[in-house]
DNA sequence: GTAAATTTCGAAAACGTTTCCGTAAAAAAC
DNA sequence: GTTTTTTACGGAAACGTTTTCGAAATTTAC
């Protein structure tokens, strides 16, 4: 029943597989009655041509990977939104591949995209990366390639972002102007060229405003850790007014410490996140956020990705793509 | 550079073709020794059979597909979760499609999906899909289907969710234990069976308790026409003491009302909702949740359909799966 | 010693498309 | 009226793999 193929359309029209082919794709060396003749006959019975034997002469697949870190962080799956508005639109399907921050799984999966199954490829790289040869080998392939948001800075291939860096300078100047005199910054692991950028940011805002006393405290991925280390910073002897989280797990993890420890959002600490969270706006006080507009680097990497994959010119502005984000001020940074 | 192939192999190995596809896939037709050697050669050459030409000779593709109405939505970004650790493990692809509760979006992915592509599908169906048509053709073509979460309770095939109307009744049953008397329930579109499940299980309760007054507001994806809703609600004549948010995004929508009118949680309302959003605790005040088993969805639907492709027999107990959602009791129900 | 079974491999068909090439018939050019 | 071009289609190769069939070479059975 299933397999309603070229040759059974083409049997019953008394026609060649060729021409059924040709007529299919519109192809104007076929005439306009047969054309119609094979279209109604294809939609009558539910005609679909087989993929893969299409991807297999055609050695295209119509379809992109996207290999993020994980899915449950709201900032990825919008992202994820906008690649697959962009990849629904153009007819393009959409493999998704999480490396939950291993760089062996981050591995694994690009080795086994290395062969066609996919046109392109987009990747936010895991943050225990910090060898690249497996991206390269990927290059060098000669499949399209971008990266977004957690880049591969030495790779000669499309990236796009937001402006971390200057965010994160934005958010501590905030801060600062808020009356923090003393700023913490809960970073993530410092191999992340992210992560650098937002710890950056931080240290550059610091060192404009004559302050040299940094104080940045490495977070993980498993909470109770986190707590630990806020915990002890929050009870060390020059605790900071201010907290800065590179992450939104971060900031609930911050949030979680002060409620047990009973210390008062903002008038005790203020704090402010990288976030994405739309609830932020209800939290109690309301989180001050730097949002990175998720859905539009998704949405521009996608478009930037097809171009490629498609043969066509990148403008030189479309190499690197910095899209801005956005920081809204709440009450967990107001004035006591 | 791209194509090393099995021809590539054989020539170099001098062996036939299909004596290098053997070798690679450990027949036993082949000895050790020559299997060794193919090995070796693949592995230095970082051989990756082409998948299209695989897929097309044995006529599976190692993919599946999951539709979704959205992948903003925790809880769905928890199911993929839950389906992509599974299928990472079994090797197998997964492809992702949204449709934006859009019934159409829906009808045209399936079609497309029904040639083929994908050796199964699981899917968890928009809100504005009344007419199971497309389902049940692309159930003809004798691919393997499963539904989760939202389904379609008519079809005969896989099950997995969790248990709503249970649920529902034992979060509404909550509301009166902490006193109140005049709950309202925020409801999705209800031609959708999960928003039947979740509406019933309210009702249920009510009856049970010998509550006659439902008060049930169905709201949308317009945020703005939400609040409204809700606002007309909460300023009316019989304003309720009490509200169930049939989803999270109504929770949200009615925290930004009570601001906006003063409206003190829990004292003058008290909010319970279905929600998988960890920051639910951070709520101002902390959120009552009914968290859904997302993860636990997402990972036993995925290996029900991966049962069903590899054809292996399903025990009764899957083909109706339900895991229990649970109950967490925050501020936003506390006494007064 | 021959017959039978086993081991190990090669040739070729097959999957369903797309596309190259060829070729009748019709149309256009002169 | 002949030649050239155009139109409309058919035949077959090709994509890279898997698998069927067959067949040497080796081993085992008797």
């Amino acid at each position: 029943m299933d397999n309603v193929n070229l040759k059974k359309l083409a049997g019953e029209l008394n026609l060649a597989v060729s021409t059924v082919s040709r007529a299919l794709r519109d192809n104007h060396e076929i005439s306009q009655e047969t054309r119609d003749r094979v279209k109604a006959l294809a939609a009558k019975l539910g005609f679909q041509p087989n993929p893969h034997a299409s991807s297999l002469r055609q050695n295209k697949s119509r379809t992109i990977a996207v290999v993020v870190p994980e899915i449950q962080n709201n900032f990825f799956s919008q992202v994820l939104n906008g690649v697959e508005d962009v990849a629904q639109q153009k007819g393009y399907h959409v493999l998704i591949y999480l490396t939950h921050e291993d760089h062996n799984r981050e591995k694994d999966i690009l080795k086994v995209l290395r062969n066609g199954r996919v046109d392109g490829l987009m990747i936010s790289v895991s943050n225990t990366t910090t060898n690249f040869d497996h991206l390269e080998a990927y290059r060098q392939t000669g499949m399209p390639l971008v990266f977004f948001d957690r880049v591969c800075e030495e790779m000669d291939v499309p990236h796009i972002t937001t402006d971390d860096s200057k965010a994160s300078y934005k958010a501590t100047e905030h801060l600062l102007k808020m009356g923090c005199k003393n700023i913490a910054f809960l970073s993530l692991a410092c191999n992340l060229s992210i992560s650098n950028g937002r710890r950056s940011g931080y240290l550059q805002a610091l060192a404009k405003h004559g302050l040299g006393n940094k104080m940045i405290v490495e977070c993980g991925t498993d909470d109770e850790v986190n707590r630990q280390k806020i915990r002890k910073l929050l009870q060390s002897e020059q605790r900071p007014d201010g907290i800065f989280a590179a992450i939104e797990k971060f900031a609930v993890n911050t949030y979680e410490v002060c409620y047990e420890l009973n210390i008062c959002i903002p008038q005790q600490l203020k704090v402010v996140s990288f976030s994405n969270l739309a609830a932020a706006a209800l939290f109690n006080p309301p989180l001050s956020t730097v949002i990175q507009p998720a859905y539009e680097i998704g949405k521009e990497a996608a478009t930037i990705l097809f171009k490629v994959v498609e043969k066509k010119m990148l403008l030189p502005n479309e190499k690197k793509v910095t899209i801005a984000s956005q920081i809204v001020e709440r009450k967990s940074t107001g004035r006591s």
